[in-house]
RNA sequence: GGCUGGGUGGCAGAGUGGUGAUGCAGCGGACUGCAACUCCGUUAACGCCGGUUCGAUUCCGACCCCAGCCUCCA
């Protein structure tokens, strides 16, 4: 038995995660809607879930997961009227770029991609399906799903009908029976994007793809699913709806998984509010894998607050992890740790990860095994804490690269290139035999200026881009 | 207003009924020609007020403050 904790939006609680079949673990995460370049904040699901990915893989004999782009969507249809492109043309551009900066975050990509617009089929025959239950109804072209039809309405984000009365901000439509009622399908102008359908020419409603998808790609009930907590309500409370009535299984989902908002200065990071930070524009700047740690160092469901301090402490703290890995002939990397067995891994790291995704803990853990290995004082007990650092990296998503490169690796924007940098390292030690103490210090001040840094040893002299 | 979650050292961020993580930054020392790297040591915290307790940052209650959701949103 694998004691993993995952806290439960359902119950509220931390529960110890026990999969419906041990031999098969279904996980489902919610994508963004691709109408522009992603933000920060939509990084922190893919790498959260890409860890929990890892060590559910490293627990279960397979795991199957899913993760969705929604590439069909008023928001999209707007942007490409703006920018005189075809939606098409927009949605797949997005997701291209969504793809790879999920990639730059060190994220391996889900099993299953599924996009909305693939499938139309499903998410027809399940409005069918609601429909001919009598859980949803056809109004003026569109069709509803009829909330007070569903006496579990409310369980996942805690919210009673009437609370949602008080809150008074749903849409009221002279076609809805009741104004919590939600869309499944609208209707399409000839000049929006839609497709034929029983109720006529028309689009799907957001919420609707997700059961469909995940009916199709998991099945009708799944493990885990996970998202942002602003998803909780509508979103997921609206998929479980549907998929609860649609279904014959009265579980949708065993474990709803969410985590906190990034925020920046004190509201949290969203396109609407306009305070976003790109995942490609951050980049230019830090190393994915910077990002990615900053990701990680707080606790997934906690909210995070995004600044340049945290991004300069991630810097430095991924620095020192990978100046324990260096030394020469040593450029293995975790990579080399992949997919092994739970009892293969450093278990502070595993038991970190193992209560409810502690990331935080888990990286105090690498720093122990960091000193461990700067400390150890025999070659055997060096190798054994390295491969204990690069392990414990896997699980993490993080030391994907030689120390080597992290250190050295340049762009074409720097001023010196590895070689002229060696000359000038061999020039001052030349001047340091000399004696010429003065020259030596010029070379290395120079160095400095360009952004190099050295630090000799007893085996020479290496550096390290800042 | 309702429903969630939270307030820990200069910063980030774990955790615990009594020995007070971890990282970044700081300070002292070792190493070094001097530095850098590294090592050793070290400063410093638990929103506020009550209660329970031999003892609370950790449990209970009130209060203050912050964030999220209640509309599109990761």
């Amino acid at each position: 038995m694998t004691d993993i904790y995952l806290h439960n939006t359902l119950s509220g609680q931390k529960e110890r995660f026990i999969p419906m079949d041990p031999d098969h673990v279904r996980v489902y995460v919610c994508g963004p809607t691709v109408y522009s370049y992603v933000h920060i904040g939509n990084g922190r699901p893919a790498v959260v879930f890409d860890t929990l990915t890892r060590l559910l893989r490293s627990a279960y004999p397979r795991v199957t997961y899913v993760s969705n782009i929604t590439d069909i969507d008023d928001k999209i249809n707007a942007a490409a009227a703006e920018g005189g492109e075809s939606i098409k043309d927009l949605a797949a551009r997005y997701t291209e770029a969504y793809l790879q900066d999920i990639q730059t975050l060190g994220v391996i990509p889900a099993d299953v991609i599924p996009l909305a617009t693939h499938h139309i089929q499903e998410i027809v025959s399940m409005i069918n399906e609601l429909i001919d239950a009598e859980f949803a109804y056809v109004s003026a072209g569109h069709v509803l799903f009829h909330v007070p039809a569903d006496p579990e309405y409310g369980s996942l984000s805690k919210r009673s009908l009437e609370d949602m009365v008080d809150g008074a901000r749903v849409e009221v439509a002279d076609y809805k029976k009741d104004p919590k009622d939600f869309v499944l399908w609208k209707p399409s102008s000839p000049e929006q994007p839609g497709w034929d359908s029983p109720w006529g020419r028309g689009r799907p409603g957001w919420h609707i793809e997700c059961s469909a998808m995940v009916k199709k790609h998991l099945g009708e009930t799944i493990d885990i699913h996970g998202g942002g907590a602003d998803l909780t309500f509508p979103h997921h409370e609206n998929e479980a709806a549907q998929s609860r009535c649609a279904n014959a299984s009265k579980d949708y989902v065993r474990y709803w998984l969410h985590n906190g908002m990034l925020t920046l200065g004190s509201e949290k990071m969203s396109k609407s509010v306009g305070n976003v930070m790109t995942i490609r524009s951050l980049s230019q700047k830090h190393s994915g894998e910077t990002l990615r740690y900053a990701l990680l160092s707080g606790q997934y469901r906690s909210s995070l607050a995004w600044s340049e301090d945290l991004l300069v402490q991630a810097k430095s703290s991924l620095d020192s992890l990978y100046q324990s890995l260096r030394g020469k002939d040593h450029q293995e990397t975790s990579s080399a740790y992949a997919n092994l067995a739970l009892g293969a891994y450093p278990q502070s790291v595993v038991t970190a990860l193992k209560d409810d995704l502690n990331t935080p803990r888990a990286l105090a853990a690498m720093h122990e095994l960091g000193a461990a290995l700067r400390r150890a004082e025999d070659e055997e007990a060096r190798n054994q804490a390295r491969s204990a650092l690069l392990a414990g990296g896997w699980l993490l998503g993080l030391l994907g690269q030689s120390p080597d490169e992290h250190f050295t690796a340049g762009d074409a924007q720097d001023s010196l290139d590895a070689q002229q940098i060696e000359a000038l390292i061999e020039a001052r030690r030349q001047a340091r035999a000399d004696g010429d103490y003065a020259g030596a210090d010029r070379i290395r001040d120079d160095l400095a200026e360009a952004g190099i840094e050295l630090e000799d040893s007893r085996d020479g002299t290496r550096w390290r881009r800042r």
